[in-house]
DNA sequence: GGCTAAAACGGACCGCGGTCCGTTTGTATT
DNA sequence: AATACAAACGGACCGCGGTCCGTTTTAGCC
C-alpha cells in the first residue's frame, strides 16, 4: 500500500464520470465544427450533444476558447509528432536547413487550414504556449545545428513571428499574395538571418 | 451652383448631429478607458455618458471592436505624424538605419503600452489593416534607402512581424524576457536581414 | 415657413458566454 | 454493505454585445 500520499503536485487523479464525459464533450465539439463550422457551435450545443450539462463544458475547459484550444490541440499533437519522428524532410534526417524550410513550410499551410480554430482558441487554454515553445524549441535546435550564433530564443521567435495567424491573415485576405509566395518569402529570409 | 451629383465615391456628406455625436460617442470612450480601463468599459456605458443611444453607438462603430479600434487610431495619428514629420532619429533627417531602428524601438514600446486596447480593438476596425499597411510601406521605403534587394513587402512585413503584440506578449508575459533585450533581439534581425 | 424624403436616433429585445449553487455521483474507508 | 466526504453535475440565472424597427431630426426645395 504505496503513495498514501500524493507525490509533490500530482495533477490530482480524474473521476471515471469526469473522463468519460470530457471525452464526450471532444468529440462532441469536433463533430460539431467539422460539420457546421466553428463560428456555428455554441456552447449550449456542444452542451447538448455531449448529452451533459452547460456548466460541465465550463468547468473542464474554462472558456469557449479554452475548448476550441482543446479540440485544437488534438490535431496539433498529431502534426508535433509528425516533426518529432514523421519522415524527411519534416521529420529527422534530412539536413538542418532542409528540416528548417519544409517546418516552415508544413506549418504555414497548418496555420492558414487551421485558421477559423485558431482564432476561435484565441491565446486561451494555452494552446498557443504550449504550441509557440514547441515550435521555438525546434527551431533553435535546428539553428544551433546550422552553427547560428546569436540570441537564438529571440532569432527562433523572429523566424516564427511572420508565420503567425495573424500576419498570415493580413497578407492573404487583405493583400491576395499567394501562398506560395509566402512561402518563397519566407525562405529568403531564413536564408538571411541563418548567413551564409 | 456645381456639385449637384455627387462624385464617384464620395464618402456621403455627414449630417451635423451624427457629427456631434460622434464626437461626443469617441471623448466618452476615451474618458471612460483612461478612467477604468478598457474592459469595464461596456457599450451601454459609453452610450450613457455620451449621452446617446446603444443603437447610435453600433449604428457608428459597427462593433464594440470598432469603437476601440476608433479610440485607438487618435492616438495612433499622432504617432504616424511623429514618424513621418518629428525629430531624428524617428523622423527624417537620420540615417536610415539609425530611423529603421528608432522606428522599431519605437513601435515596440507603443505596441507595449497600447496592449490592453489593442486587442480590445482585434483586427475590427481595420486599425490594424491602416497601421500595418502605414508602418509596412515606412519600412519598405528604409529598405530601399538601405539598398536591399528583394520581396521588400514580404521583408517588410517579416521584420515587423515579430513586434505584433502577439509575439510580444508571449515574450514579455510568459517568459519574462525584458524590454532592452527585445530591442537588442529585433536590432540583431535587422542586420542580419539588412545584410552588411 | 411649410413639406418631404432620407438619414439618424434610441431603447426594447435576443442569443450566447459565463457564473452560481443546490443536487447527484463516485470513491475511499470501515 | 453502509457511511461520509469530496468532486462533478446541470440548469436557472445574469450581463453584455449586437439587432430591429417605430419615432424623431435634418436638410434640401418650393
Amino acid at each position: 500500500m504505496n503513495r498514501l500520499l500524493p507525490l509533490a503536485d500530482e495533477p490530482a487523479p480524474e473521476r471515471a464520470d469526469a473522463a468519460r464525459n470530457r471525452e464526450a464533450i471532444l468529440a462532441a465539439a469536433l463533430r460539431l465544427v467539422e460539420s457546421r463550422g466553428v463560428d456555428c457551435v455554441t456552447m449550449e450545443t456542444v452542451a447538448a450533444e455531449a448529452g451533459v450539462g452547460k456548466g460541465t463544458l465550463f468547468r473542464r475547459f474554462n472558456s469557449r476558447e479554452g475548448l476550441m484550444a482543446a479540440v485544437l490541440n488534438e490535431s496539433e499533437t498529431v502534426w508535433q509528432a509528425s516533426v518529432i519522428s514523421g519522415p524527411p524532410p519534416l521529420g529527422p534526417g534530412a539536413p538542418p536547413m532542409e528540416r528548417l524550410l519544409a517546418f516552415g513550410h508544413s506549418r504555414l499551410r497548418a496555420n492558414l487550414v487551421g485558421a477559423s480554430l485558431i482564432d476561435a482558441a484565441g491565446r486561451a487554454g494555452q494552446r498557443s504556449v504550449a504550441a509557440m515553445s514547441f515550435a521555438n524549441l525546434h527551431v533553435r535546435y535546428l539553428l544551433r545545428e546550422l552553427g547560428v550564433d546569436g540570441d537564438l530564443p529571440l532569432l527562433a521567435t523572429a523566424i516564427l513571428a511572420p508565420l503567425e495567424l495573424v500576419v498570415l491573415e493580413q497578407q492573404v485576405e487583405r493583400e491576395r499574395i499567394p501562398v506560395e509566395r509566402l512561402e518563397a518569402g519566407w525562405d529568403d529570409l531564413v536564408r538571411r538571418v541563418v548567413g551564409g
